[in-house]
Order: structure tokens, then sequence, then C-alpha cells
DNA sequence: TAGTATTGCTACATAAAATGTAGCAATCAT
DNA sequence: ATGATTGCTACATTTTATGTAGCAATACTA
């Protein structure tokens, strides 16, 4: 299991630049939605299989274990939730919602079978 | 192969919530590292696998085809670029390049093997 | 306090995704 | 016309994720 961090080889950097280090931890299923789900508050193990709809308890309890060796998020007496680095890259992700909603979500609209080309300027 | 999209079932949501279905796309190894070197201008193939460092053609390609069925990235003259929606969603993904330099590395500074836990407060 | 429920996992088999290497057809430069 | 480069595809292997079962530990209930 590697876990990536700062300054260890990850994906995208053999150097582990910090920003592909990040890239690499989120960019594992499921990662990203964890983070998004404990915005709403500290989360039991069972909930969070719940929430996530199909994830498997191996792949859940293998992504919690890399997102607290990451210090993203910490085990409270209330379960998992997001330590105070968390919160902070929560607030990075959080315009991804608006801007999927309003902007990405529009141009599959006109969208046919057949592909047609979404307009760029929009 | 599923290509996530608003509407349709995706990991995390099976309505299809478009954050869920961005959030499943972009967890996907590569996905952001692609689009983050894209912000420095068209690509070739070749060159994407180059910087990418380990990504196999194989990978590479299924991940430009979701990416291009996305809308995110467009094929040029030049090779592969990012759309208009592909460089908004890099402004969003570009602050995560600060952070990770200047907030998140810092707590695995005096991390020592024996998991020293890291100051919350910084 | 004995029984029941819930929680946080682990084990293990199966399926899906990513890697690594080879190589080929199409275009480009000489 | 020849050689280099590009954009892939094929395919075998390895790594990840899923799905299901179940178990030990705690919490809740009668």
């Amino acid at each position: 299991m590697i876990l990536p961090k700062p300054g260890v080889a990850v994906r995208g950097s053999k150097t582990g630049q910090p920003v592909m280090a990040l890239l690499d931890l989120l960019g594992r299923s499921w990662a990203m939605g964890i983070i998004w789900h404990l915005n709403e508050g500290p989360s039991t193990f069972r909930r969070l299989q719940q929430y996530c709809e199909s994830i498997s308890p191996t792949t859940l309890n293998k992504r919690l274990k890399e997102l607290v060796h990451a210090h993203l998020i910490v085990r409270t007496k209330d379960g998992y939730s997001l330590s105070e680095y968390g919160k902070q890259l929560f607030e990075l992700l959080e315009p991804m919602g608006f801007w999927a909603r309003h902007t990405w979500a529009s141009c599959f609209n006109e969208e046919s079978e057949t592909n047609t080309v979404c307009n760029e300027k929009n």
C-alpha cells in the first residue's frame, strides 16, 4: 500500500511534488466522496458505507487509513471526521459543486446520442 | 466503460448528481494530472505520456476519451488541449497546488517514523 | 446480567482497472 | 523513398475495487 505524501514518489512525480501527491491521493476511488460527505459532520464507518452506496468495506477501510495518514481526517469518539487540514481542503473542493451543477451540467442538456458538440462559449 | 456525467448513475450517486459525476470522473487515475498538465498548453499523446512518467498508453487513451466525452478537453491540430470548461475546472483545481505546497506539506515535516501527530492548528 | 443490536472491521473469492511491453498504420520531415 | 515520430491497439500481468460473509468488541435493552 503506497500512501501518497509530499516528498515520496507518487503518480505524476517521482520526487513527490506536493500537488502531485495530493492529486494521487484524491485520484483514488471515493477519496473525494468521503471528504465531501464528512463535511456534513462526523460519521461512523457504517454510515459512510451507506452514504457511498456501493463502496466495499475493504476499500472504505483502505481509503480511510490513507486519509488519516495524510492528516485529512481523524478518528474521534463520533467516528471519522475532517481534520483542520481536511476542512481546508474541503473549502477548495466545494466550488466544484456549484460549478458542476450550474456550468458543467448544462453542456450535456442539448446533447444527442450522436454526440453533438457543446457550446464552449457558454 | 462508464462515462460519468450529470444525470447518469455514478459512484456516489445513483441519480447522477452533477458533483458526484464530477468527483467520479476526476477520481480516476491521472484524470486531474492530465488536466493539470494541459493547462500549460496543448500537448500530444506522446508528450502527455512522458509527462505522466508512468502512465500506460492504454490508460492514457481511456482517460483522454472520458475527458473529451465530458467536454473538458478537445482535440486540436496541436494534440489535446483544455476546452473552455476544462479551463474553468483548472481554475478550481489550481488553488490546491498552493495549498499542497504551503499548508499540507508542512504537516509532514516534523513527522517521525512512529507517526507523530501533526499540529492541526497550523 | 443475559440477550440483542450495532459497529468496525477482516477474509476471501471475483471482477474491473491500471501497468508494461511490443508493435503497427498513418503522417511528417528529409 | 526512407526514416522518424505520432497515436494509438493488443495482450499478458499486476494492482485495485467489489461483494458477500462473518466475527470480535462495545452499546443498548429487558
